[in-house]
DNA sequence: GCCAACGTTGGC
DNA sequence: GCCAACGTTGGC
């Protein structure tokens, strides 16, 4: 089993959409990024754990924790002219993009801001100091996180 | 709203 | 293949 961070834009959809939906599972589309479109089609598997991060917003925090309830398979809003995400190069017969579903586990009893995953990445021998998430310049959408960092930000919200 | 960092595009 | 211009991300 892998472990990742997958980002989303509150205004766009939040925690609480994914709360509302009926078998409180999504599609996660849209990704056109090529090296989060790879993790996608190829290392993302069901049964993986997700942390759920809100960012672009007032206070950028992991809000969640989700399974991965489908592996990599074609984005088919890639070819669908009416969504927001079609891409006319992605051929449908030679799909250019993937997406994943995700079925939330749980918000968290806290959200676990930024500022606090900084500070405790300072801290001596902390499994947050190489965080993907807080590496300068990093803006990858879909990362991927060690059992040790996702189970201390589990721990950081729970204290 | 600003701007740094990164990714993509396209002329050459 | 280089690189300038442009677009996007995302913290602050």
């Amino acid at each position: 089993m892998k472990y990742w961070l997958m980002k989303t834009e509150p205004t766009t959809y939040s925690v609480d959409d994914l709360a509302n939906e009926s078998d409180l599972t999504t599609c996660w589309e849209g990704v056109r990024n090529y090296q989060a479109r790879n993790l996608l089609r190829d290392e993302i598997e069901e049964g993986d754990r997700v942390l759920f991060y809100h960012s672009a917003c007032k206070t950028p925090a992991v809000v969640g924790l989700a399974t991965v309830a489908r592996g990599g398979y074609p984005d088919h809003h890639a070819w669908d002219k009416k969504s927001h995400y079609f891409d006319p190069k992605s051929d449908p017969e030679s799909p250019t993009w993937f997406m994943v579903d995700v079925k939330l586990d749980q918000k968290l009893e806290r959200p676990v801001t930024l500022a606090e995953l900084r500070e405790e990445a300072t801290r001596a021998r902390s499994p947050l100091s190489d965080m993907v998430l807080l590496q300068k310049g990093s803006r990858l959408s879909v990362q991927p996180v060690t059992k040790k960092q996702f189970d201390r930000v589990v721990k950081m919200s729970q204290s």
